[in-house]
DNA sequence: TAATTCCATACCTCTAAGGTATCAATACTT
DNA sequence: AAGTATTGATACCTTAGAGGTATGGAATTA
């Protein structure tokens, strides 16, 4: 007995008819015949009376189709389940994240998930905060690692961490002693700012900030990265506020991260996914994603 | 994809070894090999990892094989129901019967069973009373018409009709105007009498009639069925005293039956059956056969 | 280090699935 | 009532594919 004589079984039973059953299955009439007697022959029953041109089913013949039915039914779920958790683990994770991630970090993490999950395939996409949030309501992306705060309704988000400011100057520039004379040089530099359509409430926050130091900052140079703010900062164009965690990444640069004293104004970076996304793997670099924690 | 594929990989699941599972197959490694193979590739998913030489289940794998368990314990019991059912309405009917049942009307019952269970066989065994509480309880008879009272645990017993007895004479000395006469008659004439053996109260019965009327009868005859017994009579070997409902079926011998008056002893015509036998065939017998109601 | 064992692949044989032709019996149409 | 059409079953034929042996590459075991 094969899956073959119980959907030619499944077939002539919904048909009552060889002929038109055999078109079904795109085979001839024949072989169906045949294939029928020899499914009854291996059971010992009769599944169908055949009288005057006539088809029916017998009553074990109506017993068996419903079994039959529900035989196919879970095969083709367990089919459809089998992909999935092959896919889940196997698929694409598609991550999104800001330029100020540590991916050196990240790229521990991703060495580790492939120990759990071998056949995942990453794809990686630094792109701004708003980028991401648009990427993920659209399911283009998986999980985005971007700044807060995240107002979507679609989207679960999580704190990693908060990241305070800094004040980033050339390296020669780099010592003062007091905030009032930090303050004093901000005023009369050039400033080099993130554009403003790839973090939405970033600028508010730097506006914030300058406001509390006592001046206005002069942003007369916009980047959409933070390696090209810090490169241009090295080179004397100009000074930035960035986050903190940046220093980690880019301690390498001849700039000076002065950190700000009696201002309380912070960034959050956050992860965020849809919740209805149910990849294993998304799961496991949820979990097991903890920088800054 | 076949059942073929799903056992293949159910026993592959089983032994993670290809070559043990290919044993236990009855064929080869290399078509154990490419069959899986097959059945990934169908899939599109990867159920098995091959590590250097070992192999495991990977969790789309792990998924499926219970799956395809539950698949295959589904079709085995199917396969055992519709043989039952196949079996209840196209197997064996085993009928026992005693002699002085009215055998036109069981042709009639069977034949109308035939319309409705045209693949049934019925067996028809024309056997005393204890013969048959013996078949029923062993299973070699699946039910009985058969004189009571049955006291079988194992047996369900439902009354058919009550059989009053009867004198049979011959013919031509069929008439007695008091029953007095016809006790004198008697006390006069040897007896034939069903072997005891066969029908364990039924001489208590006989005996206790004679009591009544005040003699002993003269057994000189027995015999193990009633057509010997009446053509015995017929023969003018004796006389007898036998159930009523014989004549419904013997009318044609030259004898006469002579009600008994003032003898409230009758003998009881039961249907027995096992509890415990679910045959379809079965119970619709046991709701249509109606002698006597 | 050599022998053994594992699963995968190449190549071959032959069984069985599916084809066409046709039959006997019945239903349908004229 | 006769002719035609249709049904499922069977005979005979072709070839696709299941299972065989031989062998390879890589790892394990002795």
């Amino acid at each position: 007995m094969e899956l073959r004589h119980l959907l030619y079984f499944k077939t002539v039973a919904e048909q009552l008819h060889f002929r038109k059953a055999a078109s079904r299955l795109f085979i001839s009439q024949p072989p169906l015949s045949r294939q029928i007697k020899e499914l009854e022959n291996e059971l010992g029953v009769l599944l169908f009376t055949r009288k005057e041109r006539r088809v029916a089913l017998t009553d074990a013949g109506k017993y068996f189709k419903t079994e039959v039915d529900a035989i196919f039914a879970r095969l083709e779920e367990s089919k459809n389940i089998v992909q999935q958790i092959h896919n889940s683990e196997s698929g694409e994770l598609k991550i999104g994240y800001i330029s100020s991630v540590y991916q050196s970090y990240l790229a521990d993490v991703l060495i580790a998930m492939r120990d759990v999950y071998p056949y995942i395939k990453t794809n990686l996409f630094e792109i701004p905060t708003s980028a991401q949030i648009k990427g993920l309501e659209q399911g283009t992306l998986d999980v985005g690692i971007l700044r807060g705060p995240v107002h979507s309704s679609q989207l679960k988000v999580q704190t990693l961490f908060l990241d305070p400011f800094v004040v980033v100057v050339p390296a020669n520039k780099g010592k003062y002693k007091t905030q009032e004379k930090l303050a004093a040089l901000l005023k009369a530099s050039p400033f080099i700012f993130f554009s403003r359509d790839i973090a939405p409430h970033y600028n508010d926050k730097l506006i914030e900030i300058c406001a509390r130091m006592g001046f206005k900052p002069d942003i007369v140079h916009e980047a959409n990265n933070a390696h090209s703010i810090l490169q241009l900062v090295e080179a004397g164009l100009g000074v930035s506020i960035l986050p903190y965690s940046l220093k980690q990444q880019y301690g390498y640069l001849k700039v000076s991260f002065i950190e700000l004293k009696d201002t309380p104004v912070n960034t959050e970076v956050v992860l965020a996914y849809k919740q209805n996304n149910k990849k294993a793997a998304l799961k496991w670099f949820i979990d097991n994603y903890h920088q800054g924690k």
